[in-house]
RNA sequence: GGGCGCGUAGCUCAAUGGUAGAGCAGUGGCCUUUUAAGCCAUUGGUUGAAGGUUCGAGCCCUUCCGCGCUCACCA
């Protein structure tokens, strides 16, 4: 594809070939750099401090973000990943011609090396005089950012990239010029930092297992489908790590746990990305309540680490991450929420028919399960800002969590709510696999052969079990909604470095 | 997939159906402590795409493309 320069660039170009001409090579191999704008400016004041300010020599490097050219003198500021940092170029230290060749040539986001000694100006800010500057990366394309002041230590952007599509498909120029957009992705790199610490902290061993599945399972969703060629072989990629995690158990690996990247091949929106990042980790000899206790420390454990506080504003909701959180049955929050209780509707029809009392729209052949999890969607989980623990739910949505005793309608499994958001899902794990093959058959019934969101009979999975599964619990919780919540994003592709949109002619 | 909205210069935005503009960026000047520097001058447009209505369309109509919000869907 012919490629077209727009002027700006072609105005770039000409100046490359200009330094070129001049015998400098606009993107030499090597860089150097003593301090990063922070340290330099930190340094500076450290000194100031003992009474010596004087000859701090540094080199420093970084992208030019302002020029203010002014005859004899220039200053500028350069952006590292730490910060910014005023350069002040003069003839009488840079000479006529390098003053003038760093005016004509050089240009708003390009890379530059700049050494010299620090000193503070008459306006008071701590600034690199420069005596040698190179050229460390000619940039061709301008950012698409307009100016920017630093009004109290802050930087005020008069004019920059706000159009979501072009952040979302040019990351690479969101994140050079917006500096928040950094913020949350480091953010969320200490929290899946912190999440490994906690765990590992623990005695869990962190594992990895496969993408690419012969079966997918673990969770009630439509996955991508793809083919091995050498293998002649349909293959999966993973919708949960579910199943693989509980066979490391009969391993005796007793705790487990694995932090990648889930696909599912559904609908995008706010909070659902068709891949995405998901903890599961499962634990020999404990149940679904010792879950509950380990999740509430760890993700407390999380914001302490992240925000340093336990306190957030998501979207205007004060929320409290402090352990203990509520924990609510399932049935009671339901009769709460919508005035239906489940228990007395055990059947479909009579579930359907209460649902439809209260103006409820809903699919007539919809199994139970189905129902009370729309109920549930619908009129409960909008409700719960508060970190809330939803427990005891129906068995034929929950195949793969064990009954609770003496009722073996109900499962012991727990669901956590924060801001409206399911966060995460758990449960005492079914490790009985005669119940478990029966389960496999009961959703191969309700979901018919077609739904490719029913569960597909896992005879590897079943062998294991029978080899003996410890009893244990497990838990699933979507890294992006915890990123989400603790960087206060309204939508799951603020905190996705590359979120998927749909394939526009001649782009990615 | 449905509904609503949006798409104009490199960026942020204007423009009753009547000559497509501004600020910043860019370009050419002046300027030795500026910080959205200032001052003077100036370049830059297939108004997302294709049709249609009209003497005349950025604006009205149709279709298409993309994005946002929302509903549906969604462990």
């Amino acid at each position: 594809m012919a490629r077209e320069y727009t002027h700006l660039e072609q105005n770039r170009l000409e100046k490359l070939e200009r330094l070129r001409s001049l015998g400098i090579e606009p993107y030499p191999t090597r860089a150097e750099r003593s301090h990063t704008s922070l340290e330099a400016i930190q340094a500076f004041e450290q000194r100031e401090a003992s009474g010596k300010p004087e000859g701090l020599e540094v080199t420093l490097a970084g992208r030019l973000r302002s020029m203010r050219t002014m005859g004899k003198i220039t200053f500028a500021h350069i952006e590292d990943g730490a910060g910014r940092v005023q350069l002040f170029f003069r003839a009488d230290d840079v000479g006529q011609e390098g003053l003038e060749l760093f005016n004509r040539e050089f240009d708003l986001g390009d890379f530059i090396q700049a050494s010299g000694e620090m000193f503070r100006t008459r306006t008071q800010e701590v600034t690199l005089r420069v005596r040698s500057f190179r050229m460390l990366a000619k940039a061709i394309t301008p950012l698409p950012a307009a100016k920017d002041e630093v009004v109290d230590g802050q930087v005020v952007r008069h004019a920059t990239l706000a159009d979501p599509e072009r952040r979302y498909r040019q990351r690479y120029a969101d994140l050079a010029i917006n500096p928040e957009v950094r913020q949350v992705f480091r953010a969320r790199a200490a929290i899946v930092r912190a999440l490994r610490e906690f765990l590992d902290a623990r005695d869990f061993i962190e594992v990895e297992t496969p993408i690419l599945q012969p079966i997918y399972g673990g969770a009630a969703a439509r996955p991508f489908v793809t083919h091995h060629n050498q293998l002649k072989q349909q293959l999966y990629l993973r919708i949960s790590f579910e199943l693989y995690l509980k066979r490391l158990l009969v391993g005796n690996l007793e705790r487990v746990y694995e932090i990648g990247r889930d696909f599912r091949n559904e609908g995008v929106d706010r909070t659902h990305n068709p891949e995405f990042t998901q903890l599961e980790f499962y634990v020999a000899y404990a149940d679904y309540l010792q879950v509950m206790e380990l999740t509430e420390q760890m993700v407390a454990y999380v914001a302490e680490k992240v925000l340093g506080k336990l306190t957030l504003t998501y979207q205007g909701a004060e929320i409290n991450l402090a352990p203990p959180w509520k924990r609510l049955a399932l049935r009671d929050g339901l009769l709460g929420a919508s005035g239906i209780d489940i228990h007395a509707h055990p059947t479909a029809s009579s579930l359907l028919a209460e649902m439809r009392k209260i103006g409820m729209q809903a699919d007539a052949h919809a199994p139970r399960g189905k129902l009370i999890d729309a109920l549930l969607s619908e009129k409960l989980e909008p409700t719960l800002t508060q970190p809330t623990f939803l427990y005891d739910y129906p068995r034929d949505i929950s195949p793969l969590a064990k009954s609770k005793p003496g009722d073996p309608q109900t499962v012991e499994r727990f669901e956590g709510f924060i801001a409206g958001m399911e966060l995460c899902n758990a449960f005492t794990e079914l490790n009985d696999p005669l119940d478990q093959e029966a389960r496999f058959l009961e959703m191969g019934r309700d979901y018919g052969a077609d739904d490719e969101q029913r569960h597909p009979m896992d005879e590897d999975y079943l062998r294991a079990m029978r080899y003996g599964m410890p009893p244990n619990g497990g838990f699933g919780m979507g890294i992006d909604r915890l990123t989400m919540l603790l960087t206060g994003s309204a939508n799951i592709r603020e905190v996705i470095l590359f979120p998927h949109l749909r394939e526009r002619e001649g782009e990615p």
